[in-house]
RNA sequence: GGUCGCGUAGCUCAGCUGGAUAGAGCAUCUGCCUUCUAAGCAGACGGUCACAGGUUCGAAUCCUGUCGCGAUCACCA
C-alpha cells in the first residue's frame, strides 16, 4: 500500500524532529474492529530509540500526522497503539484507480520463468484423491505465479515404465481377450487399472498355493509364476522387444486418454510432458561430469556417491555399481534437460507429497553443488496426505477414492441441494448439468485448497463437503448474487464526479479488503500457498455479504451512494472471479 | 534410534515479518424473507493455543526440552 510508505516516511520525520531520534522501521497493522480507525501504528518498538511514555509519543505523532498528511483526519491512542482514521476521499480514490479491472492485482511481467511440476502419475491405475490435491496445488500455484508476473511452464513427469506397468500388461495379455476401452466402454485408465488389480489377485492366489506346498512366504513371493513372468516382460521391454513395446504403447495410450479426460473435468492442463521411459537414462553424463569436477566420488565397487555430511546429511548414491541410474540420477538429468529445453527457466517447483521431503532436500543440494544458477530457486511444494475417516488410502485394500467418482459424487450432491432450493427451474437440462458441475467441483477444490498444503487433510466423502460457511459454493453464491445486483443496476455507473460523502464502517471494511488483493497475490506467490488466496477471498466475501445484507435498499439512498455500492459490488465480483481463477475455480452468473 | 513435519473451541480449519480481549465455519440455541438470490445476515454458547522452561515492554507465533501423531532414513520409484 503506497499510503503506508508515505506514513512511514512522515512518522520517521516526526520522530526525528520531535525527539531527535531516527527510526529504522515503522510497524503497521489493521485496526481491530472494536477501535475507531483504519490503520494502526505500533508505538512500542519505537521505545528502543525514543525514551518516554508510549501513549504520549503516540499523541505527538498523531497530531503531527493530522497536520501533515491529508489522508489522516483523526486519531486516537490506546496503550501503545496509535489508531489513524483515514479520509473517505482516500477510499474513494481507490475506485477511480481500479476502474479498469483487467490488470488489477497482477504484477509487472518478469523475464525469467519458473517451471511447475505436478500430477506425476503412474500409468497402471487411475487418478485418486491424493492426485487431486497434488494437481490442484500445482495448477493454482502456477496460476498465482503467473498473476505475480512470472512466466510459467506447467509440466508433469509420467512414470510409464517399470514392473508395475508390466503387471497390468501381463494380466491383460492373459485374461483380456483383446478387450479395449472401445469394446468395454470403460475409460482407458480404469480398464488398465482393473488388470492391475487382477494381477494382484492372481499373484496372491499363487503365493497361497506355494505356501500350501511348503514354501516359506518369502520364497513364495519371489517364485510365484505370475511375478516371474512380469519380470521377464520387463526385461523384454528394456531389451526393446517389438511386441512388448507395442503392447506397452497401446496400453499406456489408453491410460493417457483416460487421464486427459480427468484433467479436463477438473480443469487443469499442462504445457509439456516428460516420460520416464525417455528420461530414465538421463543424468549419467551429468554424474560423470560431476565426478571429474570432484562433486562426486567413486567407491571401490564402482558406485558413485555424493558426500553431503558437511550439510548434515549422509552420503547419497547417484550411480549404481553396475553403472545404471537410480531415482536421483534420473531427477538430476531431468532437471538439467528441462533447462536445456526452456533456457529461460530460473527455478522449478516440484509438487510432490511430503514423504519425499528428504529426496528433494538431497536433489536440490546436489544440483547446487553442480553449480547451476537456477538451482538457487528450487522449491519442493510438499503437501500432506489425504486421509479418510477409515485411515490411510490403500489401493490394495480398495480404500482409494477415485478422482472421477469423487467429482461425479460432488456434482450429484450439488444437484440434490439445488433441486431442493428450486431456484433454477427455468434452466435447461444442459445448463443445470453445467451448474451442478461448477458448484460440486468448486466445493471440492476449495475444500482442499483452503488448507495449508503441509498439513494432512481429513477427507470424509460420506459426509461430503459443506455448502455453507467457508466453502466454495458460499463464495460462488456471493458472486452470483453480485451478478444479480449488477443486472438490476443496468449500465455500469461512474464515480468520476463523486467527491465526498460519508462511508460507513462496513463499506470501509470491504474497500480495505479490495486494496489488499494485490498484496495477497504477492504473499501467496512468495509462499507458494493457494490457501492464502482462498482464506483471503472468504474474508472479503464475508465482509461484503454482511455489508450488503444490512443495506436497507438502494432506492432509499442518494444517487451517489447507489453508484458507490454498485461499484463496490462490481469490484468485489471482479476480485472473487480473479481470486477463484487463480485457484482454478469457476464462478457462475446464476445459481 | 537419527532427521523432518504436525499438535489452536466438541468437529473441520484461519491466525502474514512476535502486538490490543486468540478468529471463522459446522454442531447447539435466539432473532431476521412485502424490497436486488435466506446456499444468506445479526447474535448467544464454546479455549490451560499438547506440556514445561527460556528470550522481552509483549509469545499461539522465536529458542530449548518433554509427550502424542505422522513421514523418512534402500545400489525401489
Amino acid at each position: 500500500m503506497a499510503l503506508q510508505e508515505i506514513l512511514s516516511e512522515k512518522i520517521k520525520t516526526a520522530v526525528q524532529s520531535l525527539y531527535g531520534a531516527s527510526l529504522e522501521k515503522v510497524e503497521f497493522q489493521a485496526t481491530r474492529k472494536e477501535f475507531e480507525g483504519d490503520i494502526t501504528v505500533v508505538v512500542f518498538p519505537m521505545l528502543k530509540v525514543v525514551k518516554g511514555n508510549p501513549v504520549q509519543i503516540g499523541e505527538n505523532i498523531g497530531n503531527y500526522l493530522v497536520e501533515h498528511v491529508a489522508e489522516v483526519t483523526k486519531f486516537n491512542v490506546v496503550k501503545g497503539f496509535l489508531n489513524l482514521v483515514l479520509s473517505d476521499a482516500y477510499f474513494l480514490k481507490f475506485f477511480t484507480e481500479i476502474s479498469d479491472f483487467s490488470n488489477f492485482g497482477k504484477g509487472a511481467p518478469q523475464d525469467d520463468a519458473m517451471m511447475v511440476e505436478y500430477a506425476s502419475p503412474n500409468t497402471n491405475k487411475p487418478l485418486h484423491l491424493g492426485h487431486i490435491r497434488n494437481v490442484l496445488l500445482g495448477y493454482s500455484v502456477a496460476e498465482i505465479l503467473k498473476a505475480a508476473g512470472k512466466k510459467v511452464y506447467k509440466t508433469q513427469i509420467i512414470n510409464d515404465r517399470g514392473i508395475h506397468i508390466c503387471k497390468s500388461m501381463l494380466a491383460w495379455k492373459t485374461f483380456g481377450n483383446g478387450e479395449t476401452p472401445e469394446s468395454s466402454g470403460l475409460k482407458g485408465d480404469k480398464l488398465v487399472g482393473n488388470y492391475y488389480v487382477m494381477f494382484d489377485k492372481v499373484y496372491k492366489e499363487q503365493i497361497a498355493e506355494l505356501i500350501a506346498k511348503g514354501k516359506t512366504e518369502d520364497e513364495a513371493k519371489a517364485q510365484a509364476p505370475f511375478l516371474v513372468e512380469a519380470q521377464e516382460m520387463l526385461r523384454k521391454w528394456e531389451a526393446g522387444d517389438p511386441k512388448t513395446v507395442e503392447l506397452w504403447k497401446m496400453m499406456n495410450g489408453w491410460v493417457y486418454d483416460g487421464f486427459e479426460v480427468t484433467y479436463k473435468t477438473i480443469g487443469v492442463d499442462f504445457d509439456s510432458y516428460y516420460y520416464e521411459s525417455n528420461t530414465y537414462l538421463l543424468g549419467k553424463d551429468n554424474i560423470m561430469e560431476g565426478l571429474e569436477r570432484g562433486v562426486f566420488f567413486k567407491k571401490e565397487d564402482g558406485s558413485v556417491w555424493c558426500d553431503l555430511t558437511d550439510e548434515g546429511l549422509d552420503e547419497k548414491i547417484v550411480l549404481r555399481s553396475d553403472g545404471t541410474a537410480v531415482y536421483m540420477t534420473q531427477d538430476i538429468g531431468t532437471a538439467i534437460q528441462r533447462v536445456k529445453d526452456q533456457p529461460d527457466i530460473n527455478g522449478m517447483i516440484y509438487t510432490v507429497g511430503n514423504e519425499q521431503d528428504y529426496h528433494f532436500k538431497v536433489l536440490f543440494l546436489i544440483l547446487k553443488k553442480l553449480g547451476y544458477h537456477w538451482a538457487e530457486n528450487l522449491y519442493h511444494l510438499s503437501y500432506g496426505m489425504v486421509d479418510l475417516p477409515t485411515g490411510k488410502m490403500k489401493s490394495r485394500e480398495g480404500t482409494v477414492v477415485d478422482a472421477d467418482d469423487l467429482v461425479t459424487e460432488m456434482s450429484r450432491t450439488a444437484k440434490e441441494i439445488s433441486e431442493d432450493l428450486g431456484k433454477i427451474d427455468d434452466f435447461s437440462e444442459e445448463e443445470k448439468a453445467q451448474l451442478y458441475h461448477t458448484i460440486g467441483l468448486g466445493a471440492l477444490k476449495y475444500y482442499i485448497l483452503k488448507v495449508d498444503p503441509k498439513k494432512r487433510i481429513l477427507f470424509n466423502p460420506e459426509e461430503s463437503v459443506d455448502f455453507q460457511g467457508n466453502t466454495g459454493p458460499f463464495i460462488q453464491y456471493t458472486y452470483a448474487r453480485i451478478q444479480a445486483i449488477l443486472r438490476h443496476a443496468g449500465a455500469a455507473p461512474s464515480l468520476n464526479d463523486v467527491s465526498e460523502f460519508e462511508l460507513d464502517a462496513k463499506e470501509k471494511e470491504v474497500v480495505k479488503r479490495l486494496q489488499m488483493f494485490p498484496e495477497t497475490i504477492q504473499l501467496a506467490a512468495s509462499q507458494y500457498s493457494p490457501a492464502i488466496i482462498a482464506n483471503y477471498t472468504y474474508d472479503l466475501v464475508k465482509d461484503f455479504n454482511s455489508f450488503y445484507q444490512n443495506v436497507s435498499i438502494l432506492s432509499a439512498d442518494t444517487e451517489t451512494k447507489k453508484n458507490f455500492r454498485i461499484q463496490l459490488s462490481r469490484a468485489t465480483g471482479e476480485v472473487i472471479k480473479t481470486a477463484f481463477g487463480l485457484l482454478g475455480i469457476q464462478v457462475p452468473d446464476r445459481m
